[in-house]
DNA sequence: ACGAGCTGTCATTGA
DNA sequence: CTTCAATGACAGCTC
């Protein structure tokens, strides 16, 4: 994050507010730019105080990193963080099982020498020493809580070979036995403690749930490290790019910084260079792990998207070709990538054909004249700000061309919210289309050079949102247009929440409408039945009726004519011989 | 060329 | 008053 800072000449600044005076779409009240311009002198003392205060910190971070690195690199003569033998004073963050070796080197564990040498031979020395990810004990790591997360995080690819049951069973066993010796367990402790103080941990004043947190995390998360970078991310475009930037995670702010900060730890196997442009960087592999997962821990999570936004703009991390760092990530609630599919080239260049004057009008200009600024955006972003990098993200881990991309990522992730499952429509057309409204605001975000991820921009609560702007120091034209993307943002999202009601709405209604004409038909049906029952009851009383008649007689013994007499049952039950003229009698007295 | 469908965005409204 | 969700309306794009 404070690579951000840095670039931000002068001469960025009066850009930016050239650019942000060109916006008039962008929503800005002119009333709150004038008051922010009215305030923009203290702000930029406030800035360039922040800017020292950081530079001071990353500086004593960077040299105590360096101190902790010198070794690794004489050692390894390469910046990727091996388990490697014996020699890894920077190991500090190392697990248990790399203390090991690490103990066995320090003079003041020459206790610890001896414990090693007489409990195990000198094989078993080299194996351990040569095997440091193995497997430690839940109750060691609480011991060892410091040195757990660096260990994991310097190389969990290349650790993951050791990672074999044997070996973790036989330096678990060794470990246990190790740990049971409590002249070792207490030389361990010293070592920890001492660790801890070293540059990553510089921040002192962290909490040691902090580390904890550190640990958990390192120890629950490694597995997905370990597969993520070979294999396709079932999240999406997470594993699409070997970087290390998920920045396109699914919307879990909370489990996303977990996943980001892991990757990123993976990340510095794959960004040697990335090293040089930041301080951070600048550290050797594990401080820098630490220190950036120090950072994204103690400070707000901003500080991660922070980093993650920043990627783009420092050339070097660009050049990283996967850098999707802040990618769309998914602005969007639907985490779903949007690749854009071959056709859609049109819109696939708006994103290299940005001019640092973008503005809403421009932009829609951009969206009917992709090609007019390409050469402009180019300029600005010289060393490789391609569309095609934004695409990457969909992809999974592996390098599929953009073509299948599209086609096969558009069929494995329906875009947006389920209901959409309903709505028959091409996938990649939407998606396409999707991608390259992100763009849009992506676009501006990185123009203006927008500290973090749009997702968090437009998913993190009010009050978060509120405190990430205020940790920021940002200019109008940054804060309005980070506005207006959350504005839309969340108002793209309701939309979609919205059509996807509708449409479950009207499939509801048709369900029920369905039902209905069922529940007609089933009651038709029976009334039909009923009908027929009613009549039959009707015939079988009348011939009842015929029958009993017939079988009366008067005292002559005399049938009586049915044209005459009728039979008529009385309230009690009682049957009446009841003469055709006085039956109309009786119906006439009872009315 | 036209229309349908999809999507993003804006403006408005009500909670 | 602010924030946010919901929604109608509109525009752009693709097929």
């Amino acid at each position: 994050m404070m690579e951000l800072e840095l670039p931000k000449t002068q001469q960025d600044m009066d850009l930016i507010d050239i650019l942000w005076r060109q916006d008039i779409d962008l929503g800005a009240g002119r009333e709150v730019f004038d008051y922010i311009h009215r305030q923009k002198e203290c702000e930029l003392e406030k800035q360039k105080k922040l800017e020292e205060e950081r530079q001071e910190q990353v500086q004593q971070e960077k040299e105590k990193a360096w101190l902790s690195q010198l070794h690794l690199d004489e050692e390894t003569g390469e910046f990727v963080p091996r388990p490697a033998p014996p020699s890894k004073p920077e190991s500090p963050p190392l697990s248990s099982e790399q203390n090991v070796p690490n103990a066995e080197e320090v003079l003041s564990f020459d206790m610890c020498m001896q414990l090693l040498a007489e409990t195990f031979p000198l094989v078993d020395e080299v194996q351990v020493a040569s095997q440091p990810p193995a497997p430690e004990p839940t109750e060691d790591s609480q011991v060892l809580l410091a040195p757990l997360p660096p260990p994991q995080t310097q190389d969990p690819v290349l650790m993951s070979p050791f990672l074999d049951s044997k070996s973790e069973q036989d330096m678990e066993q060794a470990w246990q036995e190790l740990l049971s010796i409590p002249e070792l367990q207490d030389c361990l402790n010293m070592q920890n403690t001492s660790l801890i103080d070293m540059p990553s941990y510089a921040n002192s004043s962290k909490p040691q749930e902090v580390q904890d947190a550190n640990y958990n995390f390192y120890v629950a998360e490694p597995p997905d490290v370990l597969k993520r970078p070979n294999t396709g991310c079932p999240a999406g475009f997470l594993g699409a790019y070997d970087g290390p930037y998920p920045a396109g995670l699914p919307p879990e702010p909370v489990s996303q910084m977990t996943v980001n900060a892991l990757d990123l730890n993976g990340s510095f196997l794959f960004y040697p260079d990335l090293m040089n442009p930041k301080p951070n960087n600048s550290e050797p592999l594990v401080p820098e792990v630490d220190a950036s997962l120090t950072e994204i821990l103690s400070d707000s999570p901003m500080d991660f998207a922070t980093f993650s936004m920043e990627e783009p703009f420092t050339g070097k991390t660009v050049q990283e070709g996967p850098d999707i760092p802040d990618s769309d990530s998914g602005v969007s609630m639907d985490s779903s990538p949007k690749a854009p599919s071959p056709g859609n080239s049109l819109e696939s260049s708006l994103y290299k054909s940005a001019s640092f004057t973008i503005n809403d009008s421009d932009m829609e200009e951009l969206d009917s004249n992709p090609g007019s600024v390409q050469a402009e955006y180019a300029e600005m972003f010289p060393v490789s700000y391609h569309i095609d990098e934004y695409q990457v993200p969909v992809t999974t881990s592996q390098s599929t061309p953009l073509s299948t991309l599209t086609s096969d990522e558009t069929d494995s992730e329906p875009p947006g919210s389920p209901g959409y499952l309903k709505t028959p429509f091409t996938k990649d057309k939407s998606r396409s289309r999707l991608e390259a409204r992100l763009s849009r605001d992506e676009q501006r975000a990185k123009v203006l050079q927008i500290p973090f991820a749009i997702e968090k921009i437009i998913n993190l609560p009010v009050e978060d949102f509120n405190e990430l702007m205020s940790k920021h120091q940002l200019n109008e034209s940054q804060l309005s247009l980070i506005r207006d993307i959350r504005r839309r943002g969340k108002n793209k999202v309701a939309a979609q929440n919205c059509r996807k009601r509708k449409m479950e709405n009207i499939v509801g209604l048709e369900c029920e409408l369905d039902s209905l004409k069922n529940e007609k038909e089933k009651l038709l049906k029976e009334k039909g039945e009923q009908h027929q029952n009613l009549r039959q009851l009707k015939q079988q009383l009348n011939s009842l009726y015929l029958e009993v008649f017939s079988m009366l007689r008067d005292e002559d013994g005399k049938p009586y004519s049915p044209s005459e007499y009728s039979l008529q049952q009385t309230s009690d039950g009682s049957v009446f011989l009841v003469p055709r003229s006085k039956k109309a009698e009786l119906k006439k007295e009872k009315k």
